[in-house]
DNA sequence: GCACGCTGGGCAAGCGCTTTCCTGGGAGCG
DNA sequence: CGCTCCCAGGAAAGCGCTTGCCCAGCGTGC
């Protein structure tokens, strides 16, 4: 690999203004020197080794972005919003996938720091794991106080910048929907209970039945994978069990095509015999048969905000913004049978 | 941020010896300064510079990678095959998204081999365009020269080490599928032309017609963007200027998506008016209405085989595996109607 | 004509780390 | 008791780059 010295030799100058002719320093050069250098650069296809440049000038200039999954619709979305402005000011992404391993998160955050990166984004709900928790938020802080930017996406265990997506009020709409509806008989194909989000999302979804009397006993609730598989198998368990049903809230549209497919395997119509909620509005929801009803987060623009305070100078205190849910009627739900 | 240096004081030790420590160098330390020397890494919260470390010790251990875009199903699905691989092997991925964009792509070659890369695997289409495609072979090939192992995915203007998706196979037999429905007024909607996968699939598809004397001549193809919206445009220009058709053909299953979701609005029955079949099977193809009848590719695999030859070293001569596809019947095509 | 200021270019320090080589001291042996 | 050998630990070089500082040479003003 060419380096700056043999760039300089063969241009027959100092690496010290080979240096400053291929970054553009402010210090004039000769044209003639000028040339040579870069005639140099383009026979020896040299490329400047960006770890020296990084020990030599503390340019901190990439930055990292820690989510559960990229190939997951809702973190493919995010990460849309995130890369759009990242690009738009010129730097460079890391994209780990956690995988929903706090340890490997862990990891990530402590490989991104020693990658010396601007900014970390974590995206994607935080654990109830109060252990975790803490060992992260004191990783972050260390890293924060040497002048790193942290942004994170739905937690609220975290000190600083954050945006959250509305998943408690998100909830509730489901809850008012299913009210609406004449719904009553309520089970839930929800998503690894360790996650922040999922609780958030009963939460909105409980306060909403209550204030009508209606329950929503753990014995309605199934924990499964946040994914189509998840939501099949937890809504296999559930019909099986649980007989009655009128309505199936799935904590993610993921889960909710998979309890779609589940349905129509066994021949229960949607939304004649029972009705499907997703949540998330991804991109595919509306192609699924029936189309989904779902609570619309503002995914793409999540990631935006959390990568625009991320790469914006840290203001004095912690900025939170609350990113709106919005319900999105479409045709996997119907009035409650008879 | 607090450096070796920082470290080795607090300890009282020399760097060399908090270096040993730190990376558990095969030279032994008593335990008395070990254990001084750990301390202080934690309390300082020492992580050691990435990019320093980089530069003292030239160990190649990332990853670079370059796809269309991860948000997209095709590529979130290779991305997942790529990762596996990479961390079972303990590498760091840089993911890169280019948008399809010729010229970002070769900026991320760029910016890959500065960061000093141990492999960069481009996955994708390759692009009709030779200027484009010399400059690009230049540059991986100066990347190889250096010792860096380059692999691509759907490559053919590559020289080295590629795993090819059977694209024209795959169209070959779509074709053969709608000849044994009895299909003869065929339109396709197609992706960006300048995509050698584009042009492959239609002469595999024009192939496999032709061999029964059907012909598919340019004004059925609508050349669109490569996602939903693309392909509910192309459907939508394809049903106004050619009427007659029975067979919807889409480059790849999110533009079927929208072909099937543009045809539900306007009414057109699937498949008793006009068959549809996509591209790929992407994970929601079967969850979509009608199903979708798609060739199947196996994405996931892809990207592990893809990373494979990566990060296996060099073989002399370059390694090149195709990949088979596969049609999947499912309920978005029928027999044409008389 | 001389002193001074300015300008373009090079020298060298230093970024944070690894690793080779060297050193001092203890153990083992004669 | 003295010598050699071995071992743990440290000094220092060097990875590839940037940049502050210095210097030589030129032009200018008095």
């Amino acid at each position: 690999m060419a380096t700056l010295a043999d760039v300089a030799r063969q241009a027959g100058v100092s690496p010290a203004t080979a240096s400053r002719v291929i970054n553009g320093s402010s210090k004039p050069v000769a044209e003639e020197l000028r040339e040579r250098v870069l005639r140099a650069v383009a026979d020896l296809r040299y490329v400047p080794n960006a770890h020296a440049q990084l020990l030599a000038r503390p340019q901190r200039s990439v930055v990292g972005v820690v989510v559960h999954d990229v190939s997951d619709p809702y973190f493919a979305e995010v990460t849309r919003g995130l890369q759009r402005v990242a690009i738009e000011r010129g730097r460079l992404l890391i994209i780990c996938n956690s995988y929903r391993d706090p340890v490997r998160e862990l990891e990530y955050v402590e490989l991104l720091r020693g990658q010396q990166v601007a900014a970390i984004v974590l995206a994607g709900s935080g654990y109830h794991d109060a252990a975790f928790t803490t060992l992260l938020n004191e990783k972050l802080a260390a890293y924060e106080a040497t002048g790193g930017r942290v942004a994170v996406i739905g937690r609220h265990d975290h000190f600083g910048d954050a945006v959250m997506p509305a998943n408690d009020a998100g909830g509730e709409l489901i809850g008012r929907e299913l009210l609406r509806l004449g719904h009553r008989e309520i089970g839930v194909v929800a998503g690894p209970r360790i996650l922040t989000t999922i609780t958030d999302r009963l939460t909105g979804l409980r306060r909403a039945l209550a204030g009508e009397g209606v329950e929503l006993p753990e014995e309605r609730i199934r924990y499964a994978d946040f994914d189509r598989d998840g939501g099949a198998r937890a809504t296999a368990d559930l019909l099986e069990t649980t007989p009655g049903l009128t309505a199936l809230v799935a904590l993610n549209d993921s889960m909710a095509v998979g309890a779609l497919a589940l349905l129509r395997s066994r021949g229960v119509r949607v939304p004649r015999d029972v009705s499907v909620l997703g949540f998330d509005d991804m991109p595919i929801a509306g192609d699924v048969t029936p189309a989904l009803t779902t609570v619309r987060l503002p995914l793409v623009e999540l990631g935006v905000r959390a990568m625009t305070l991320a790469l914006d100078p840290a203001s004095g205190r912690p900025r939170v913004e609350t990113l709106p849910a919005e319900l999105v009627r479409r045709d996997s739900t119907g009035p409650a049978p008879d």
